[in-house]
DNA sequence: CCAACTGTGTTATTCGAGTAGTACAGTTCT
DNA sequence: AGAACTGTACTACTCGAATAACACAGTTGG
């Protein structure tokens, strides 16, 4: 059963959109295996304390992408081959860190006081 | 007089807010240096294709905030002393390296990976 | 002075995100 | 069969972002 512990809805950016970010980062770091088992709406809605239409939309937009396999009445579970593993890993990681890179870079920050400042906050977490 | 050219607004965050933190980067960047003028309103909501009301919306976080000085009738401008701008500097540098840092933590990235992600995003831009 | 700018304020409208409640149909298990 | 779940669909509503078109007051330069 996939676990949503470490999410809380916060910021400007809608919360399906949250959610989605969410389950493609847990199968990035393997925390979410294949053929997991979702919570259903209901359950997952009152979870996170959000409507159920929110978490509909989500998991519409996963099942779209061909990482959420749906059948009415029925269980919801995680459908992600290795290669589109591979896939999600490429398009979160490689945007994550060039969309952070961009940012500080455009502040004047030097590449050494990148790093340094990335590994000081990989500590403190 | 600040210049906008980099500036194009995209994704889902609101577009006052990203003219805010465009201002903000370019600030501690050094590229908007203290006493800078402005566009008027009306010149800039043409320049960046939106809405005046979106472009007064920003101007005026940044005026509540101590960045941006506006009087009914004159032009605007940038006043931020030495000390602010180090405050604005801390804030958005050291918040954006620690959302990147958890955001590639999150996915089961190492650091070392995270370092060498970085390193070539900087390159490429 | 006066025309052309400047910032500011107001009202109305459109649009999408999110909320709320309900209904329906398929499945799973006892 | 029947109860209890499951996903799915639909309508109505609120709220904030953004747009649009103004009106008003202060500043500036010819």
């Amino acid at each position: 059963m996939v676990s949503f512990e470490g999410f809380r809805p916060e910021g400007s950016e809608p919360i399906y959109l949250q959610i989605v970010g969410f389950v493609k980062r847990g199968i990035v770091s393997g925390e979410i295996p294949d053929g997991d088992e979702l919570p259903s709406r209901r359950m997952l809605s009152a979870l996170l304390g959000v409507n159920p239409n929110t978490v509909q939309k989500a998991c519409r937009m996963l099942e779209d992408e061909g990482i959420l396999v749906s059948h009415a009445g029925a269980k919801s579970y995680v459908a992600c081959t290795p290669a589109k593993r591979e896939a999600l890993r490429g398009e979160l990681v490689v945007s994550g860190a060039a969309a952070a890179a961009l940012k500080l870079k455009e502040m004047g920050v030097t590449l050494e006081e990148a790093i340094k400042l990335i590994s000081k906050a990989w500590e403190e977490d």
